[in-house]
DNA sequence: CTTTGATCATGG
DNA sequence: CCATGATCAAAG
């Protein structure tokens, strides 16, 4: 068994591959494919996740889009419990603060993103040693209307908020299932936002997440389905 | 214990 | 700095 060398053709090879590693653990991936695993995430926070792109063929990279383009499909790894719930947020893209023209949820990229995701449980649990966690069954999820209501809605009082110049007044509690958090390499990162009076301040970097009630209810629903 | 705000690594 | 992959850890 060894990483693929090209992308998924079709998305039942992508479901098929995203299947074949359930069971697995970290390490057994990580030493299959001769990559060193860290015995802490302290300093490898997106390894896992890094991981699973090798191993199920998504492009490398940092573009503003999907995992998988042609096959309209974002990969993301969720840390569990041994109950499935959901240990971290998800940390779903990052979010512009100026040049807010008009509120188009149809067009944004959060959009995009959500409109189709290949989740992928992994055991969280710190006590666990990221080389022992183990891969759970990966689902492919495309959010309901009603999900797709809160989203947006959520999504379009946050970015009318940072269109109004009221950045600084916007904390993760907003939200029902999205919220808005600092997301930059450290405290010096800044960057133009929309201030007081419509003039141009410097702002910590921001970020749009899944509040984990808004996970652990997609992995609910996948998991059991007959219970929606 | 849980959550919010901060932070780590990497490639453009 | 932007944007990706996320988890850490101080504060509540």
């Amino acid at each position: 068994m060894h990483p693929p060398s090209s992308p998924p053709a079709s998305l039942n090879e992508l479901l098929d591959r995203a299947q074949a590693l359930a069971g697995f653990t970290l390490g057994e991936l990580a030493e299959l494919a001769n990559i060193a695993i860290p015995s802490s995430f302290q300093r490898h926070k997106g390894w896992s996740g890094q991981l699973l792109e090798l191993w199920l063929g998504a492009e490398a990279g940092s573009k503003p889009q999907q995992d998988f383009p042609d096959l309209g499909v974002e990969l993301k790894s969720i840390p569990v419990d041994n109950t499935g719930f959901p240990l971290e947020t998800t940390y779903v893209c990052y979010t512009h603060l100026t040049g807010i023209s008009q509120l188009d949820w149809e067009s944004s990229n959060i959009r995009n993103k959500l409109s189709q995701v290949l989740w992928v449980p992994i055991q969280g649990d710190r006590a666990i040693p990221p080389a022992a966690r183990q891969i759970g069954s990966a689902f492919l999820w495309q959010p309901s209307s009603e999900q797709l209501a809160i989203l947006r809605q959520d999504w379009e009082e946050i970015m009318e908020k940072i269109a109004l110049g009221q950045i600084e007044s916007i904390t993760a509690r907003q939200g029902e299932a999205l919220q808005l958090r600092p997301k930059a390499a450290n405290g010096s990162a800044l960057t133009d936002a929309i201030g007081q009076q419509g003039k141009i301040i410097k702002t910590r970097p921001r970020g749009f997440y899944l509040k984990k009630n808004f996970t652990h209810q997609i992995i609910q629903q996948a998991f059991n389905p007959e219970h929606f």
